[in-house]
DNA sequence: TGCCTACTTGTTACTTTTGACAGGTTTGAA
DNA sequence: TTCAAACCTGTCAAAAGTAACAAGTAGGCA
C-alpha cells in the first residue's frame, strides 16, 4: 500500500459522519490491503458485571451468530490478549503466547478457521473513555497468509485507533446527552483525592473547606455519575478517565 | 524500510533484557526510520497525586532537563493529547487539534525546535497496569520533515507498543518484588463487587458467605494492594486493571 | 437588576466501614 | 500425612459515609 493512499484512508475515517461511512471505509481499508475481513469489538465496561459489546464488521453473520450464541469470547485467546497487552498480535502466534494445555482457546481457532477467518491480526486498543476495544482483520487459508498480514499490520494499527475513535465519537453523538452533566471544578478537586483514599475530613484540610462541603460535592459527583457511593463513584471516575495524574 | 527489517526490530525489542539493550535498539531503529530522536516517557499513576516519570530518550540532554526544571509537562500540548487520545499525532498537527488561543503550548514547541526537536510524532500509549505512556520521535528542520515522519507513523505505532511492553516488564523484573503478593480469587471476586458500589453486605449476599467474610476478604484486598481503605483500593485495583469486564 | 450556577455550611439520624480482638475449616502440594 | 495458604466466622468500639432536613454567598450573564 502507499503511505499516501493510507493517509487519504484515515482522513476518511476521521471526517465519517455514520457508522455506515465508518463501515464503508473498512471495507475500502480491507481493499487496500488484500484481507477480506475486519472486526471492531468495543467493550463498555461502565458496568464491569454487564459490559455491553458493539461490533462493526463483515465477518461471516453465521459466525458472528454462533460466537455469542456459544459465549465463545469466554475462551477466545484473542479476548484475553486484550486486556493483558497493547501490541498487534497474529493470531498463529497466541498459541506461543498462551497457555493451552487444557484450554478450549484452539478449538476457537478452528470454528473459527471453518467459517473462512483462518489467520488473523487483532489489535488491542484502550482509551480514557470507559471503552476498550479489538480491532481484528482476518484471512482465508492461502500460503501468503502469514506474510499479507505482517504487511498489513502497522497500517491496521493505527487504522484501529482511527476508526475506533470516530466510532466512540459517532456513538457519543447518537445517544441522547440529556442526563451528561459535566462535573464541576470542585467535585473534580474531591474525587480526585477521594480516588487517593482521603476521606472528606481529610479532602477538607487539603482544599480549605468544611467537611461539609467537601460531602457536598461529592454527594453530586455521585448523583452526576450515577454512582450508588463513593467507591463506585471512585470506579466509575476512574474508569471514564475522569481522573488524570497530576503531573 | 523493509518490513523484514521492521520485524527484526520488534523481535529485538522483545528479547532485549536490560533498559541499556531497548535503548540501542531504539537507537537502531531511529537509524532506520531516518530520525535522530526518539523518547518513551512512562509515567506511573498508582498515585495520582504524585506520579512517576520515567524516561528513556536520545533527546538533547540540554532540553530534557530544562523542560522538567520548567516543568513544561504542564502546558505541553502532547501531554495534553495523550490524555484523551490513542492515534499516533504529528506535533504540528495539534496546533489545529487544540486551542491555543491563550495557551502556553506554542511557547514548548518553540522552546523544543531551539535544541533541534523542530517536528515530531508523539503516541499515547495505555496500558492494562498503572502505567500510561507515551512515545516520541522528533527531528530537525529540513524540508522532507513531514514526509518523514509521515513515512514513519505506522512503524513507530507497533514500535511504540513493543518498546513499552518490554521496558515495563524490565522495570518490574528490576524491582524487589518482595511485597507484591497476588490477590487470590475470593479477594478479587470481593473487590469487584466492590467496584460496583456493592456494600459488604450485599456482596455477602451475591457470593454467598457472611458479611463479616467479605470485609475479611476486602481487608487482605487492602492490605495486599497497600490501599488505606475501600474506595483506594478500588481505584488502585482499577488503574492497576485487576478488575476486568465480566465478559 | 434579576437569574442561574457553583460554592459554601450546618444538624441529626442511620448505615457502613475499619481496626483489633480470636479461632475453626478446607484444600492442595510436599 | 503434614503443612501452609486460603477460606470462613464471630464481637465490639470507633470512624466514616449517606440521606434528608435547610439556607446563605459569589460571580457571570442577559
Amino acid at each position: 500500500m502507499q503511505v499516501e493512499e493510507f493517509y487519504e484512508l484515515l482522513e476518511s475515517v476521521d471526517e465519517s459522519s455514520s457508522i455506515d461511512a465508518l463501515k464503508e471505509t473498512c471495507e475500502r481499508f480491507c481493499l487496500l490491503i488484500d484481507i477480506p475481513y475486519y472486526l471492531l469489538g468495543v467493550i463498555g465496561q461502565t458496568s464491569s458485571y454487564s459490559p455491553t459489546i458493539r461490533v462493526i464488521s463483515n465477518y461471516p453473520e453465521k459466525w458472528l451468530e454462533l460466537y455469542f450464541k456459544e459465549s465463545e469470547q469466554q475462551n477466545d485467546p484473542v479476548v484475553k490478549y486484550i486486556f493483558e497487552k497493547q501490541s498487534p498480535i497474529r493470531w498463529d502466534k497466541l498459541v506461543e503466547y498462551q497457555d493451552f494445555s487444557s484450554s478450549k482457546g484452539l478449538l476457537v481457532f478452528e470454528k473459527a478457521a471453518a467459517y473462512g477467518l483462518y489467520n488473523g491480526l487483532s489489535i488491542p486498543i484502550r482509551s480514557t473513555s470507559e471503552n476498550i476495544a479489538v480491532f481484528s482483520v482476518a484471512i482465508g487459508e492461502r500460503a501468503d497468509a502469514n506474510k499479507v498480514l505482517d504487511n498489513a499490520q502497522m497500517f491496521c494499527h493505527t487504522f484501529a485507533t482511527h476508526l475506533f475513535e470516530r466510532y466512540v465519537l459517532l456513538e457519543i453523538s447518537a445517544s441522547d446527552e440529556t442526563d451528561r452533566r459535566e462535573l464541576t471544578k470542585r467535585e473534580l478537586e474531591c474525587l480526585f483525592w477521594a480516588c487517593e483514599g482521603k476521606t472528606a475530613w481529610e479532602i477538607s484540610q487539603i482544599i480549605n473547606v468544611s467537611e461539609r462541603t467537601v460531602l457536598f460535592h461529592l454527594g453530586n459527583s455521585n448523583t452526576k455519575l450515577g454512582a450508588i457511593n463513593r467507591q463506585h463513584a471512585v470506579a466509575l471516575a476512574i474508569k471514564k478517565g475522569i481522573i488524570k495524574p497530576n503531573i
